[in-house]
DNA sequence: CTAATATGCAACCATTTGATTGCATGTCAA
DNA sequence: TTGACATGCAATCAAATGGTTGCATATTAG
């Protein structure tokens, strides 16, 4: 969870992941096209996301290929989001209740 | 959004706003007490909890009310991760193609 | 076989981050 | 008013982070 959560931090990985939404299975080459940085800096990203399970990777000969695992970002969806998501509204009027009160 | 995603990013921050969840309008020392470092830090992550909106505060006297705010939590899931788990099962069943035709 | 291509590994560096300590300020209560 | 209490501000520091360069390895194409 903490290893998802740091992994979609930063905003490169968070483009990798687009990247990876729009196109799947593209090689390290290909992801690198798109990043204005070197390639031992977009591997390092992509170590990240795969050590987040964010990212799987399967090695084609001297290639190696990049899918897109999204059930992490669900998890987080429905496990963590979710528990705020119910207290929207509550805690909104709760908030503004508090504020008027203020005045 | 960005500011958003890095402020979930720490494992404190999110028990701070576990905690906000729990109990809300807390106050600095309050927050502080089920927290195991100096107060100081614990300010310093409240600010940046303000700096991504995801915590508002009102300042009584000498004390300020902690309030969590869950709309960017909000528009996180509905902006960014819906379009992730949208593509979810699709994104899953070409993995396992992939994955099989691999052998 | 050999050269080009794709990726891996490691050392290194600057900046950011998370936390601390010390002191200042502001407010309430006796 | 004075002392205790709640918070604010700033300097400092170690560790983590994001990036680079240089070289090594492995695979494919000619």
């Amino acid at each position: 969870m903490d290893a998802v959560f740091r992994a979609l931090a930063d905003p490169t990985r968070r483009q990798l992941l687009d990247s990876l939404h729009a196109r799947n299975g593209q090689t390290l080459n290909a992801l690198c096209a798109e990043m204005d940085m070197t390639r031992q800096a977009v591997t390092k990203h992509l170590a990240i996301l795969e050590e987040a399970n964010l990212v799987t990777t399967i090695r084609k000969g001297r290639e190696k290929e990049h899918y897109l695992n999204p059930v992490p970002i669900n998890e987080i969806a429905d496990r963590w989001i979710g528990k705020f998501e119910r207290g929207r509204l509550t805690a909104l009027s709760d908030l503004k209740k508090r504020l008027e009160r203020e005045d």
